[in-house]
DNA sequence: AATAATTTTTAGATTTGTCTAAAATAATTT
DNA sequence: AAATTATTTTAGACAAATCTAAAAATTATT
């Protein structure tokens, strides 16, 4: 079933008030979507019409299975999309959003089958955020900065915490983007800093400070 | 100037047939849009109003200045895609079309112009027709078929005429794709067979008939 | 040049998504 | 528990993009 964009739009919010409060109501998702309450309300009949939401009026509102599954492949799509922009066009973490809103709305299968697997199948976006796999399963990954990594044990790099052009620069240096696979050799004790090895490179050697500001997640988790 | 996506729609259209005709009339766009003549002119009234359009009732109609250089953005945009879809995720370039009418009309000028770098900059999109270039100036390259390159000139690949599999099991074979950088280094009379190079691979030979399939245009026009 | 045929435009309706203002319902306060 | 306040829904309107059917203008035909 397709839909459109601005009813993908409102089956996204929902998803993500629902994390916070159980049912979702009126109010809170127009001030979520900058919007009136009586667009939600239209809205909402329209999803109820449609067999996504579960919804009694005045009483608040939910997802139901098929809704949640729907707002998955539109998560999906929006993460993949900012992985994208990211790691291939080289585009700020910070400035990638607004233009995965609006490729999240194209919707062909085949599309986002082959960009994943381009994407080498990603499990994070570069905001830390998991992006659910083809199923829909949101993989539950442990991120950890650099630093708290123990030593010997690979990890992925997922995000950083601030992209300024100074961290940028240092990283580009490093070898060091998102999706890199990373191991710690060696850390000292004296001044935090550690020695490091990106797969196919020299190992080299960052400050604690930088570390403490790269995450990483568990290679070998399923 | 930001236009919807039905604007955009209806600008490309033109464009494309002030090629074949001077001007333009309402019933051929509307043949070509798979629309009703009445929709074409309510939408000339706008294209109008927004100053995209010379329009005089009843006497057809053609873009100005302006419309010309909108259409050609958007032409960009659609065939940098399809590039982008054949070239990085392996899509046949005969299912694209359809993936970039979506895709030309996200609007970020950074996005644009990132993606275009990433590409390398291409000249000409999987179905062999010209990239207008950011100013919106179309690069004229006259393509050849492989065995019409003359010996020891190089050629990028713009095209092949059929994408089959039988055909990309081959070209993927010999490391054949488009945007390769291919130079002929002998040609046998006997059968038209090929020997040739690919950028940094070993030199290799290629039947005459799979060379008359596949085209090239002049690497070195500016 | 008058009539017929074709093309284009207008008039009015429809769908989607939005809005404001008013009415209905629920929650809170006294 | 009655009154006040807050939230939600309805009613009616609007803009964008489309449509059908009828009217207007142009072109072709006799």
């Amino acid at each position: 079933m397709k839909f459109s964009a601005s009813e993908e739009n409102y089956i996204k919010s929902i998803y993500g008030l629902q994390g916070k409060t159980e049912k979702v109501n009126t109010n809170s998702l127009a001030v979520h979507m900058n919007t009136r309450a009586a667009s939600v309300t239209d809205m909402l009949k329209k999803l109820k019409s449609k067999k996504l939401i579960e919804y009694k009026k005045y009483y608040g509102f939910r997802l139901n299975e098929f809704g949640n599954r729907e707002a998955l492949r539109i998560i999906r799509r929006h993460r993949l999309w900012e992985f994208f922009l990211v790691t291939k066009l080289g585009m700020n973490w910070d400035k990638v959003h607004p233009i995965a809103e609006e490729l999240e709305h194209v919707s062909s299968n085949d599309l986002i089958k082959r960009l994943d697997n381009y994407l080498g199948q990603p499990k994070i976006d570069p905001h830390g955020d998991p992006i659910p796999d083809a199923q829909g399963k949101m993989p539950v990954l442990k991120q950890v900065s650099l630093d708290n990594l123990p030593t010997k044990k690979t990890g992925i790099v997922s995000s950083v915490s601030s992209q300024t052009h100074q961290m940028m620069e240092m990283l580009n240096h490093y070898g060091i983007g998102i999706g890199s696979q990373i191991k710690v050799l060696k850390s000292f004790d004296f001044d935090g800093s550690l020695q490091i090895k990106i797969s196919k490179q020299p190992a080299c050697t960052i400050s604690g400070q930088a570390a403490q500001n790269i995450f990483v997640y568990d290679d070998q988790e399923k």
